[in-house]
DNA sequence: CGGGCTTAAGGTACTCTTGACGCTAAAGGG
DNA sequence: CCCTTTAGCGTCAAGAGTACCTTAAGCCCG
């Protein structure tokens, strides 16, 4: 008998939120069919096949459950407390990936799976609510140094949306001046020329992501 | 057959380089005794009990192999590339952490065990010249943004010595002036009142670590 | 014993970044 | 045709970071 190995992940993406409208953080959720914690809510995830790669069975459970290609994939933790599962002998280490998909593609929703407001969760199986805790820390801290936020995108957006995607995942208001001084000093975004039309007001720059960070990263080895 | 899972734990301590005398980094590796990658160097690790806590596993390991405990223990990355050993069917997840023991600290030196300068490594066994690659990376930059030098040093410390931490992980020269300054600005040390006697110099005010980070920290859910 | 050497500890001046806020441009709507 | 709204740029002041200077307080050596 040995420890059983499984590959979960918390899936991001921004809708508006039912009753307010504002841009929320969304994520999917399966329901359990079977015990323990038969009719939970718990992350989409399963056992990793024996040749199968880490993030390969990330994003085999992103298609899956969504239907959707992440922009973004990055291991967020490995969990392995004994106390995870009610029965000791079913001791699972859950690889937890957590990714980043777009607001413009549509989820194809796959049976036995909900999106639920990040921050209006129900009670979640195992130790997942903590994950998504972590997840959701792990997003807000790299939001504010790194240059993720184009992930929620599409490939052209104006300045404005890019800012509605800070102001999402942080929960506060930003300076429309300073936030744009500072992205366009780091080289991370460039204007396609395009304009953004049909809006009630003076018609906004497109621009795309340069691909270069402002800070070099080695976040994945 | 099932993927089994490993724990290994890349440790770092600061002691003089042999040659120019100069703090720097030293790590411990254990030489393999069986195949593959018989004879060749490896971080030291072993597979997961079924009753172990992985962080609990990481810490029994840096226990064998030094007998040291550390002043920081925290995960780092799980490594699970297919292509990881030489035959696929021994596939070996594993689950790395990453630790830092006093330069105070005598180490026990275990059999098969041997320090090394952590930027002048010999060859290593399976992927594990690309951990420490990593881990090197989280350190200095970990190093940069928290409070974790102190981890380095024994409970009481002058600012000098502090100050030599930082410069021989970052390798570069700190501004003494500057970094009291800015160590000083964010409370995470105090003054015991006592001195550092015995310097052919003023001698310096002894500090120890407030226990409070200057920026709220999660980086272990 | 006193001058020289070394590091501690604190201070100053300059630069760069960040945040608050104002002004003009350019669309649509009444 | 004016009003409203957001885009996009500019300004100013506070704060953080950098380079460098001054004084303090020990030991070593002549």
């Amino acid at each position: 008998m040995s420890v059983s190995l499984a590959v979960s992940t918390v899936v991001f993406a921004l809708r508006p939120h039912p009753k307010t409208g504002l841009m929320t953080l969304w994520l999917p959720l399966v329901c359990r069919i079977r015990e323990p914690y038969k009719g939970c809510w718990a992350l989409p995830g399963g056992p990793l096949g024996i040749d199968e790669a880490l993030e390969e069975a990330a994003e085999k459970t992103l298609e899956n459950t969504t239907g959707l290609e992440p922009k973004y994939l990055e291991q967020l933790y490995a969990f392995g407390d004994i106390e995870r599962a009610p029965d000791p002998l079913d001791r699972v280490v859950s690889i937890v990936y957590w990714a980043l998909v777009p607001s413009t593609a549509q989820p194809n929703e796959a049976q036995n799976v909900q999106w639920f407001v990040a921050d209006e969760l129900p009670e979640l199986a195992f130790d997942h609510a903590r994950i998504v805790q972590y997840a959701l820390w792990r997003l807000r801290n790299k939001m504010s140094y790194s240059q993720i936020a184009h992930a929620f995108l599409g490939e052209e957006f104006t300045i404005a949306q890019l800012r509605e995607v800070y102001e999402a995942v942080l929960r506060k208001e930003v300076d429309p001046a300073n936030f744009r001084r500072q992205i366009q000093a780091n080289q991370s975004i460039i204007p396609t020329g395009r304009y953004l039309t049909g809006t009630s007001h003076r018609p906004p720059l497109l621009y795309r992501y340069s691909g270069r960070e402002h800070r070099k990263e080695m976040s994945t080895p």
